[in-house]
DNA sequence: TATGTTATTGAAACTGTTTGCATTTATTAT
DNA sequence: ATAATAAATGCAAACAGTTTCAATAACATA
């Protein structure tokens, strides 16, 4: 055996040529009728099976380096082995938000040695059903989910469940299916920039919330009023308004004004409509943040570029993301039923201009 | 055959449950076995083969149509069949402008049956060659490419044509490489900007420029420069400072005020530099745009959100996915050796506050 | 009746890899 | 020398499909 492969030798470099011929890929059986022996001897020699001898694995994989041979990720995961890829859904990838979660997702993913196949819903059920069956055609071997707006019906979502396929879901999660989640603390989010808009003297604090039927909106407002309660200031209904974009508060924000109680203090939802609040309430001729302050929720770079720069609660998305793909590896490595987890990543409080009544 | 067929009917529902206990994924095999037909009959009737009788395309079908049978695309590419997956490569997914062309990317190639696996090189070289073996090892169809900044050598993404897999630069492209490309027309978007300045009446027009080892640093300056000429303004070099990012602009800016003749026009080759010299200019008691008009080039929503608004070339990051994404799509349908192309997106001058001196 | 033709269908090979079991070869003990 | 044992290797099946070619059946024609 030793002698062939010696003898062999000499045409390695016309058996490159033909074996380039055909594909372009080596495969394992190249190898093997190179080295004069049997496919299934080359496989077993790579994965160190006890039956093979030491100068056949050398040689295997003197050769296999050689020749830069790679197994195939198709004929394995034909085998029913792991695909090493996990499949992602997010709403929108356009958002500040998702695209770090994304970021961080990758990284971690990547790092673990994982490929990452993604998919947007676009904030549609449809889309978000047709997702799911794509990663699992595809044989992701674990699937993040950030729930579309949209989505009502979660049967979708359960077949990967039942399929025996790791679900996280992250963000936006569905609180009916019992899975590993990692959430943004939008109540203290929501808590801490109430608490700082108190603190800083404010006396009347309205609040621009979101959608009640997302977590998020709901998470933020429950914060906000928690912390009026918690420093005696009365809850009062009509100082929270639904208003989550830039259009809506042109509209309503200078209704506000036009109260017998106007608002000295604003907490919005996100930091689009933080800002348009911001600017309607300058054009009205009040000052910020000596008349009005305002505390947002971030959603990008804007913070820093408006003036004043705006105080903002961070969501650190990329800790979401990292958190999420941490579990699902977690969870495919270590295959045994554990019961689910919930990871919450802090929110924190960004003091910038639109707060600072230092000055 | 058809007697077996009705008379199979029978037994259905406990045929699926005898079916379910096995993987969960109905196969070829399943279909032939309840059928009484081999699978390759089975085979040949989804695939509308002539040979397949009409009776027994029609069983076949229905039983496709009730067990919801789906070909399992592993198995499809095993046997060499193309994966129906591209891959894309982006410096950074959190920047809006990659994340918008990622979107208009995943759009188009979804609506075309396509399924889209990305990585991020962070703008690092070693990562940028880890994701083109990842993707080339994941099978995929073809790939799109947003060059790293880091780049300097480029057999990895030689490699990708070496083997024959379509590859399409987007927005970052390597001219050393014969493939087809989408770019953002900046010289042009330099150009309307200059332009503009000028017929707003502005007589010492200024530019923030950016990195010139990238074609968009390039570009930009170029279409800066030609539309000075075109309007016989004298081109002065010291008029063009490299300066790409608020906290050089922060330092930058303040000094072009302390010169003898000072900008009354500023151009900068992205939005968060034009916001930065905003801020600083209207701290320095100048007025904008009456005194000072600027005008930055698209990084994301904040154009809206600065006081006042900023007037902004427009990439359409979102058309730039779409084109790319349809290139490669058209090249891996219709095999045969046609001249890459390249595709120009135009930009578009968004006019807003900044240059707006009506009022 | 024997032959030719046509319409259907199925067996087998193939994709690249793994794995249990059978086989070969070499070594040791009787 | 022969049998038993151990070590090394190969065969074949399996994964889920496609495809080529051969086989069968039914029918028509001479």
């Amino acid at each position: 055996m030793f002698l062939r492969v010696v003898l062999k030798e000499n045409f390695l470099s016309q058996a490159i040529s033909i074996r380039n011929m055909n594909k372009g890929q080596v495969t394992i059986k190249d190898i093997a009728k190179e080295l004069g022996i049997s496919p299934s001897t080359v496989s077993k020699a790579l994965n160190g099976h006890p039956d093979i001898s030491k100068d056949t694995k050398q040689a295997v994989r003197d050769l296999v380096k050689k020749w830069n041979y790679v197994p195939d990720p198709i004929a394995l995961s034909l085998k029913g082995g792991p695909s090493r890829i996990i499949g992602v859904i997010v709403p929108e990838i356009v958002h500040y938000f998702f695209s770090t979660v994304i970021s961080g997702i990758e990284d971690w993913a990547n790092d673990a040695g994982y490929h990452v196949m993604f998919c947007q819903s676009s904030e549609q059920y449809l889309k978000e059903v047709k997702a799911v069956d794509t990663l699992l055609s595809s044989r992701v071997d674990g699937i993040l989910v950030s729930v579309s707006k949209s989505t009502n019906d979660f049967s979708h979502l359960r077949k990967i469940v039942e399929k025996g396929i790791p679900l996280v879901f992250f963000d936006r999660i569905c609180e009916e299916i019992d899975a590993d989640r990692v959430i943004v603390d939008d109540e203290t989010g929501g808590y801490v920039a109430a608490k700082h808009l108190i603190e800083i003297g404010c006396k009347h604090i309205f609040h621009l919330s979101g959608l009640q039927r997302l977590l998020i909106g709901q998470g933020r407002k429950n914060g906000y009023m928690r912390a009026l309660r918690e420093h005696n200031f009365q809850v009062n209904e009509n100082d929270i308004i639904d208003c989550d974009n830039m259009e809506e508060a042109a509209v309503i924000v200078p209704e506000l004004f036009k109260r017998p109680v106007k608002p000295d203090g604003i907490f919005a939802v996100n930091d689009l409509t933080a800002v348009a609040a911001m600017r309607v309430i300058m054009e009205l001729g009040y000052r910020v943040p000596e008349d009005v302050a305002i505390v947002g929720f971030t959603s990008g770079l804007m913070s820093d570029v408006t003036n004043p720069t705006l105080t903002s609660v961070e969501q650190h998305g990329y800790m979401v993301g990292r958190e999420a793909a941490r579990l699902l590896i977690e969870r495919l490595e270590n295959p045994r039923e554990l019961p689910k987890k919930t990871v919450i990543i802090k929110t924190e409080l960004v003091k910038k201009g639109s707060t600072d009544r230092k000055k």
